[in-house]
DNA sequence: CTAGGGTTAG
């Protein structure tokens, strides 16, 4: 080949074959093919094709989706050379990108550096939903006084931004007044917008707000009824939950894998086989076998329900075991009184790798106290912060409680108490009553139960809301 | 830029 050829090679792929790859990769990323995206985007580049403003978004979202920021950073170096950065669909997807991967510092970064940022909606919504995704709400709401300052135009998306936050504890008073503005904006109406305001409200355990609004909304989606299905399911308000998803039903909504999820776990706290094997049938017909989610819920279902075969026939098949799967087997040999076999899961998991969070201790530790490992569960509680760093909560200290309690060793349940830095709830002293009665100690039964009628408010700590003026009519819209 | 999901003692 000479010299010439070569570089009319090269010219061609850069120029006609640009095109067929842009297409290629959006269709990948359009479909959720994000590994598929980043390796069509790698075979664009060995072939010699120059990306470009229509190439880098694709790839962005995909790193994006599968949590990659040192591959998204060396695509931010990519499109610096090209000079494609000020690109707004370029500069968006970047600044999503760092906010997804928890680089919000970055995103912050690149969105100053670009003086344009400020005039246009979408580099303002691209960091707002950054800020909410790392729960840094003060910025959030900084950002967004910002907006109205410099009259950028505010759109439903500007609202997903400032109402998704709002949906961790504590911020709920801040969130009525986003709601305030929605509606002030004309924006509450906007399905989107509808459907994160009632998550919001049901998050916040302010599930008559929720079920308030979705009486209200008037073009309710599928996304809508699995919002408030699954809101009566965090909530524990299983009952609510099977009779919405039949009305659902009823109004011809076709179920999908997230209502199937919420109507699962209700099954598995009403101990509602019947209905549960349905869903798994429905689940099997649809072709959501595979779903890990669906998955988990399922083994979570058969093992409150009895069936330890059966779930554990499930988490065996399954390919993927998350931290989530291990918990809801190993919880469901504790309830049952094979700690052992729950104890022995763990380790495995361990070994296999899998690191354990608090919820997994929990199950862990009350599998020890179902079974009277009492010692085994002692050197769990110690490790779980010596070795992993997880700080007890509340309900490890119940576990802990009920533990040495059922062991009768009423004293050094009481010195663990004494010894606690986190506030003792109603669980705990009730786990502290139930084992006073067993080994007839009257006098800490009478402070169990002196402290078990103390109210345990549930730490709502408001926002005042105090730092978003009233919306004036004129500004922005 | 873009709304909804699984596991948790007593």
């Amino acid at each position: 080949m000479t010299m010439k050829t070569k570089l009319y090679h090269h010219l061609q792929s850069t120029t006609t074959k640009n095109p067929q790859w842009n297409t290629l990769l959006r269709e990948a990323a359009n479909k959720s093919l994000f590994t598929k995206a980043l390796s069509l985007y790698l075979h664009m580049l060995r072939s010699g094709a120059s990306p470009n403003a229509f190439t880098f978004p694709f790839a962005i979202k995909s790193c994006a989706a599968l949590s990659l920021p040192i591959t998204g950073k060396q695509l931010h170096c990519h499109v610096f050379k090209t000079g494609c950065l000020l690109e707004p669909f370029v500069q968006t997807s970047l600044i999503s990108m760092y906010g997804k991967c928890s680089l919000i510092d970055n995103a912050r970064k690149l969105f100053d550096e670009n003086p344009q940022s400020r005039k246009l909606t979408v580099c303002y919504n691209s960091l707002l939903s950054g800020y909410a995704l790392n729960s840094r709400v003060k910025d959030v709401v900084v950002l967004f006084c910002e907006m109205r300052e410099l009259g950028v135009e505010i759109n439903g998306v500007t609202m997903l931004g400032l109402v998704q936050p709002c949906g961790i504890p504590g911020n709920l008073g801040l969130g009525m007044c986003v709601h305030g503005f929605c509606v002030k904006f004309g924006l509450d109406m906007d399905s989107s917008v509808g459907n994160c305001l009632l998550t919001m409200y049901v998050k916040s355990g302010e599930i008559d707000c929720g079920r308030k609004l979705f009486d209200e909304m008037p073009r309710k989606g599928l996304i809508t009824w699995n919002a408030m299905i699954n809101g009566y399911a965090q909530n524990g308000l299983a009952n609510n939950v099977l009779e919405l998803y039949k009305e659902m039903e009823s109004k011809g909504f076709c179920p999908d894998p997230l209502t199937l999820v919420g109507v699962l776990s209700s099954c598995a706290h009403l101990g509602a086989l019947s209905v549960g094997k349905e869903v798994e049938r429905k689940m099997e017909g649809f072709g959501f076998s595979s779903n890990p989610f669906l998955n988990n819920a399922l083994v979570n279902m058969y093992a409150r329900c009895g069936n330890l075969k059966k779930a554990r026939d499930i988490f065996d098949g399954m390919p993927v075991k998350s931290v989530v799967s291990w918990t809801a087997i190993i919880g469901g040999y504790g309830m049952h009184g094979q700690g052992e076999v729950a104890v022995e899961l763990f380790d495995e998991m361990i070994r296999g790798g899998i690191k354990p969070d608090g919820t997994a201790f929990v199950s862990v530790l009350s599998a020890c106290s179902h079974a009277g490992l009492t010692n085994k569960g002692l050197d769990y509680f110690g490790v779980m912060e010596r070795k992993y760093g997880l700080r007890p909560g509340a309900e490890h200290y119940s576990c802990m409680v009920d533990l040495l309690g059922r062991a009768g060793r009423l004293n050094e349940a009481r010195e663990l108490i004494e010894s606690m830095q986190v506030r003792a709830d109603g669980a705990l002293w009730g786990a502290l009553l139930g084992a006073c009665k067993i080994h007839r100690n009257v006098e800490l039964a009478e402070l169990a139960f002196e402290q078990s009628q103390v109210k345990h408010s549930k730490n709502k700590k408001d926002f005042s809301g105090h730092w978003l003026q009233e919306p004036n009519n004129n500004s922005s819209r």
